[in-house]
DNA sequence: ATTGAATATTCCCATATAGGCATGTAATTT
DNA sequence: AAATTACATGCCTATATGGGAATATTCAAT
């Protein structure tokens, strides 16, 4: 079997590196195709495509206004890769490190009461 | 142009939900590949293919004991995928929340007369 | 109704897959 | 040395791609 396709989930989505850029770009705010084809140096279809696959996996929202289609980063729509790397994060550091990071927390900690998640 | 190769970057290299897998996996501890064969029903030939990727973009090492290849993980490949990501929590929240943000920044900010930009 | 503007879609192609099967290879055992 | 173990690699196929060129679609202006 091949490869699956890049709109089966938000991380094929992402593999594409002209997919990541339109989506940092898309952080400065909304734009049109039009804005992101010049700001990208990308062709028009080119464009339109790959904000199709942005679309599926809901990492964009389109709003039509007149003809033109404004484009908004939908971030929320990254929680998964978000999450899975969670689980790996315990392990960047060797043991060593992480036992500063415990002891940081230790310190900080007590000072504020009311400790909010975070 | 077709898609990029897998081994392109880690981000190509984690769209394949198999390696994911192998990765979650191998947070369990380091393993020869005849133990990620059995704890996650790959064939050997499949087995070895994806460990070959991984082994590509660097999210695991190997270590050779005697004809078995021992893997380990490498989380700190996923650095770049970390990264990214970082650029983009800030979008995760309503307006609201950020409002939040921004409030206890102000708080703590003018400790630091040298305000960067930003 | 026509024309024009802004996007979307279709058709094209070269390329890279993931997985099954078969075979190659390195180290160990007998 | 021959056989065995543990992997790696090669060959095969169906399928999905990204980008270019051309065309279709949608809404607005005339």
């Amino acid at each position: 079997m091949p490869r699956m396709p890049t709109t089966a989930d938000v991380f094929n989505a992402i593999a594409e590196p002209q997919r990541r850029r339109i989506l940092g770009l898309l952080q400065e705010g909304e734009q049109p195709v039009a804005g992101i084809m010049e700001r990208l140096q990308l062709s028009q279809p080119v464009a339109s495509k790959h904000l199709r696959v942005l679309r599926a996996v809901d990492l964009v929202i389109v709003r039509p206004v007149a003809q033109q289609r404004i484009y908004r980063l939908n971030a929320i729509g990254l929680q998964p890769v978000h999450q899975w790397l969670g689980s790996f994060e315990q392990f960047w550091q060797g043991s060593f490190d992480r036992l500063d990071d415990y002891l940081a927390r230790l310190q900080t900690k007590p000072q504020d009461p009311h400790a909010p998640r975070n």
